[in-house]
Order: C-alpha cells, then sequence, then structure tokens
DNA sequence: GCATTTTCCGCAAACGTTTGCCTGTCCTAT
DNA sequence: ATAGGACAGGCAAACGTTTGCGGAAAATGC
C-alpha cells in the first residue's frame, strides 16, 4: 500500500520535460510534437497514470458531479426517475450525489447545504411534503448551482422545472369515472403543501363541471401520506351520509393502503368503492386489488428530462449566459386495467 | 450572479493579516489571539464565508465521500439498506454516490471507474447477479479505496464484509414446512453467480437431513431473476411427475413473479403449493397471496453495519494502520406471517 | 534590567493540474 | 540575407487551503 501515485509532474521529472508540456501531451493539444506526445502517452500508460479528479475539480472549478434530492427511494416512482437521471448523468460523465429527503424539510435543508459545499454542478429536486418554502434552494443560485425541479415542484416563479401535466389526465380519469355511472366520487388528496399548484383537484373540478355534476365539498379530504393518514380520511369518506362510489386517490402507495384498509373493513373493492390514481407503479400488479386506472407520469422520462435541462442550464453557466427560466410539462396518460 | 465567492485570501486581505493567520482563526487553533479570531470570524460571518470544500478536498486528499454500488434501487431491500447508509454517512457528514449496476458487470466496472476518479473516501458494494470476477473492486486496493461488501457478497478471501446469516434461517424455514407435513420441497434459486457461497441450498440440505428427508435433485431450479427465468424455473418444477407442495424461493420478487404465474396456472396458492421465501419486504403486506413466511435480513441494519465498518477502516487508513479483514455476519430471522 | 519563556502571527511551500504568454529554432518566401 | 511565420515546448502563475517553521513582540522570572 502506501503507492505513491503517478502524476504529471512525476513523468515530467523522469523525462526531462516540463509539467506543462506532458498536460497538453495527455490533451492532445496541437502544439505538441509527436515524438514527445508519444513518448508522454508511453511512460504515462506504464506508471498507470490517472489525472487526480481532485486537482481538476479544484482548478476548474467543476466536479462533474450533480445532486439529488428527492422524498425518499421506496417509492418505485422514484427510483424509475433516477434510472432515467442516471443514465443521462452517466453519459455526461457525471456522477449523482443522492440525498433523502424523508419528507423533512430540515433534513432537506441539510442536504441541499451539504451538496453545495461539495460544490456540485447543478442540483435536482422533488420537494419534501413538508417543504413550506424554497429558500434553500433559492440560496444556490448565489453559488451558481442551477436547480431543476421536477415531480414534485413547488409553486413558485423563477424556478426550473419539468413535471407531468395531471390536469388534462385528472379530467379524463374523472370523467372516465363519471361515464361509468359514479355519480358521488370522493378526492383523496395529499398534504397541502403538495397541493399549492393543484391539477389534481382542478382537473376534478372541471370534469364534474363538463357534466354538470355537483361537487361536494365533504367528498374532498387530504392525508399526509402516513398509513395512519390516510385511514383517517379514508373513514371520513366512509361516515359520510352519502358516500362516495368512487374514489380519485392522490398516489398508487395511498391508494393501496386505501384499499387495504377498506378490506379490512369488509368493503367490496370495486362494487362497495373503486379506485383510481396516479403514479402506475409496477408493484400494483402484483396485488388483488389494484386500482381500476391509475394515470401514469412517466418517471423515467421526466428524470430523463430534468436531467437534460440541468445539463443545459450547466453549459449555460459555463459560457455564462444567462438562461430563462424553463418549465417543461409531459404529457401524463390514463392507464386503464 | 458572478459573485466572486470570498475566500480565506479575501478576509485576510481586508484585515491586513495573513491566509494562514485566518485559516487557523477559523480553526479556532490555540495560537491565534482572541482579538483577531473574533474579526476573523465577524468578517467571515458578514462575507458569508464558506470554505471552497474542492480546495479543502484537494489538499486533504479526502473526499467526506462515499460511494454505493448497487444492482437496483427498485427493490425494497436496497432502498432500505440506503437508509441505514445515508444516516451513518450524515452523522460521519458524508455525502453517498449512488450508482446502480443493473446487474450488468461493464456498468459496475464503469461505475467503480467512475468512483475511483471521483477519488470517494471508500466504496460500498453489493455485487451485480453478472459479476464473475471482482478485479475492479480489488484494483481499489492500489488507491487506498477500502470496499465493503454487503448481503450480495462475493466469495472471495481478503474482502470485507458484512451479510445475514442465512443458514440458519434456512434451516429453520425448511423445518417448518417439513413441519407443517411437507415432504417434497422445491428451491428456487437465483442466478449460479449469487450462489457462490450458497447459504440457502446449505440451509435446506441441512434441514433435510436433519429430518431424514431424501433430497431429489430436480427439485432444485435456478431463476436469472426475471420475470420469464422465474416461470420457466417454476414451470420446471410443475412439470415433475413428484411435484413439490412447497416452495423455497430465492427472495420474495422470485416469489411473487411466481405466484403471479402460478395463479394463472390456476393453481390454489396455500393449497396446491406453498411458498417461503427471504427478504420480508413490505410490499408483501399489500398482495392477496403472499409468501407464508419470508426471512427478515434486516436490510437497515445492514447498511449501518457495513457503513460502520467502512468509517473504520478510514479511519485506520489516514491514521496509517493495517486493518484485518472483517467479515460481519448478522442475524437472520424467519418471520412467519 | 537582562534573559527566558510565552503569545501571536507571518512566510512560504505544498497539493496536481491547467493555461496565457514567452522563447527559441527551423523553415520558407521574398 | 532577412523578415515572417510555423512549430515545440518551457516558465510561472493560478485555483484556495493548510501547516511546519521561524521570528517579533510581549510577558514573565530572577
Amino acid at each position: 500500500m502506501e503507492k505513491k501515485l503517478p502524476t504529471i509532474k512525476e513523468i515530467a521529472r523522469r523525462l526531462n520535460i516540463s509539467a506543462s508540456t506532458v498536460s497538453r501531451a495527455l490533451h492532445d493539444h496541437p502544439s505538441i510534437g509527436l515524438r514527445t506526445k508519444m513518448a508522454v502517452k508511453k511512460l504515462a500508460a506504464e506508471l498507470n497514470y490517472e489525472p487526480n479528479q481532485t486537482a481538476i475539480f479544484f482548478k476548474q472549478r467543476k466536479t462533474f458531479t450533480i445532486g439529488l434530492v428527492l422524498p425518499n427511494l421506496r417509492e418505485e416512482f422514484f427510483s424509475a426517475a433516477i434510472n432515467g437521471i442516471e443514465d443521462v448523468a452517466i453519459d455526461h460523465n457525471y456522477i449523482v450525489l443522492i440525498g433523502q429527503s424523508h419528507d423533512d424539510l430540515a433534513r432537506e435543508q441539510k442536504l441541499v447545504e451539504s451538496m453545495k459545499n461539495h460544490r456540485v454542478d447543478g442540483i435536482i429536486a422533488s420537494i419534501s411534503s413538508s417543504t413550506t418554502h424554497i429558500e434553500h434552494f433559492e440560496q444556490m443560485k448565489n453559488y451558481d448551482i442551477p436547480v431543476v425541479f421536477f415531480d414534485r415542484v413547488p409553486d413558485a416563479k423563477d424556478i426550473h422545472s419539468v413535471s407531468c401535466n395531471l390536469y388534462d389526465s385528472s379530467v379524463e380519469a374523472v370523467e372516465w369515472l363519471i361515464k361509468k355511472g359514479h355519480k358521488r366520487i370522493g378526492y383523496l388528496q395529499g398534504p397541502p403543501t403538495l397541493n399549492m399548484k393543484n391539477e389534481r383537484l382542478d382537473g376534478y373540478m372541471e370534469a364534474h363541471k363538463k357534466h354538470k355534476l355537483p361537487v361536494d365539498e365533504s367528498l374532498i379530504v387530504s392525508t399526509d401520506l402516513s398509513v395512519e393518514g390516510t385511514q383517517k380520511a379514508f373513514d371520513a369518506l366512509m361516515l359520510l351520509k352519502k358516500r362516495p362510489t368512487a374514489i380519485l386517490s392522490f398516489n398508487d402507495y395511498v391508494t393501496l393502503d386505501a384499499i387495504h384498509y377498506a378490506r379490512q373493513k369488509k368493503l367490496a373493492i370495486n362494487k362497495d368503492i373503486c379506485f383510481v390514481s396516479y403514479a402506475n407503479v409496477p408493484v400494483t400488479q402484483y396485488v388483488e386489488y389494484p386500482p381500476l386506472a391509475s394515470v401514469e407520469q412517466f418517471p423515467y422520462d421526466q428524470g430523463v428530462s430534468a436531467t437534460e435541462l440541468l445539463f443545459r442550464l450547466i453549459d449555460k453557466k459555463t459560457s455564462r449566459l444567462e438562461a430563462p427560466y424553463e418549465n417543461i410539462v409531459l404529457k401524463s396518460e390514463l392507464i386503464i386495467r
């Protein structure tokens, strides 16, 4: 052990040339003669030379690292998104620093801080459900670190984002239920912080309006995404004098919890109560009673798109260009089982 | 934008003192007077000074980053392990670089290479199912980068590892099936590369031996973990003249695929055929027919343990001590539903 | 009041690489 | 013959921080 790794200086010393020549030779700089270029490369190969990236990072003020902040990795939605992000990152010779906020604002802040200290070249984030402000992200502007939000996008201007158009598919989902004869459709929504830009609810409303169905406010309940929160919200719906016959629910995980609970309560799924949901995660294939339909949000594509946007911003940054704020909206798609 | 971030030099210039004094003042070095120390800190706070980590990384030859290489993030087993790893890392002010091999050796190699270039201080890895050799990990010794394997541990000496004792729980699992009256128990194992140290099979054998049950080799089949692979393996079992009445299966994901397939084949789960499995992932709670029992492998604890071991190795490294190879084995536990 | 210790701080090198600028040599065209 | 250009490569600074060493001033001991 304790091997001194070979450096450019070492190569220069052995060849009796200067370090700058070695550096240029290794980079195929035109002003280095073929003879020396060959000699340098040969020796470099023999010594197993590899550039010290930390020195380069330091010198170039770049780390070839992007930070990814998201609520958790448990949900297949996010792990699918990571696949997209990672694939694009690898293409650009970047590597991904991942941090989970576990839906905790303080932890999210700490992660962003830590990533800033590590001088990531850019950040991709999906905010936590307890994120009430995004100062910690806005701070990054002072460090020239671009931030791209995806999926869970804060309701703010002057940000870059990639998200799905959930409005259209929400209209479609609710219309689909209405056409199947449902007249009372509950909406089990997420926590308020994630509803700032509430496309799901807007779509829900719109579908009702289109079909001249009155909207009963008591049919709209919230969960904090925890199992208990979902159960409480579900109870609230079931205690209504006029129960809903179908429920539009925040995402598949919430739906699975709700269905699980409903079955404990001896409700007949798809008879007493139907579910339509968001995310269309693969795990629903294994369950006995999956939601009847789910809105596919193409997490992989969102990840790819967000990362490509981020790289555009990073490039703009290095070329000192002002980048306009981009808010990319991808299509979503109602998948009927 | 385009703000020049404040540096130590800048502070020194403004205060008409030397950079070294500023550096020491910020680190509460004893040989700096209280007066100047205060002045430095005050100005540093005003300027919002933050040390340039890349410079420090470079100088200290440390990056406060650990690399994590694993097959995928989709399986909850791994995302749970990450939670443990991340928690310990954060405590040590470290951050985690994640890469998925997607069970592809070439990609795994590329990831390790990339992490080496990023000069991670250590690597935690769970090998891909196509990893037939571990040269790329052994290379890391040349760079003084310690490697800790967890869960999917290669069968090699001179490595550090954290894993679960699956032998005892495998014996227990099969005995449990035997006691329930099963006489023909299939074993649906993983791909050969993951079976090098085959505790599951050894336990399976031992239980048969203990109960004087003959082992029928045709009851032992393999899947490459893909859905199709699992179906083929399952078919092989079902085409036997004397079918098994129970199956011990590589992990819960394989089991879910198998059960799904068995139901398509109109088999009555828990009547025609029972399943016992490994991992005990939470998602099995949502399915109609989960495995009857599953071996909990405590991924979070494995993650914590692996990371703690890694930090011990990193510390040893900085203090130039030889570290003996540690192979930590945690308990597993058969969970009966 | 002199010698000695303590207190406080600066100098400069170092980490490995990149890059603007300069110098020298040789070739070629006038 | 000389100017001009092309080619090859060296010098030195720079990135921001840390740290061993040394030294001046102040405090202490007698």
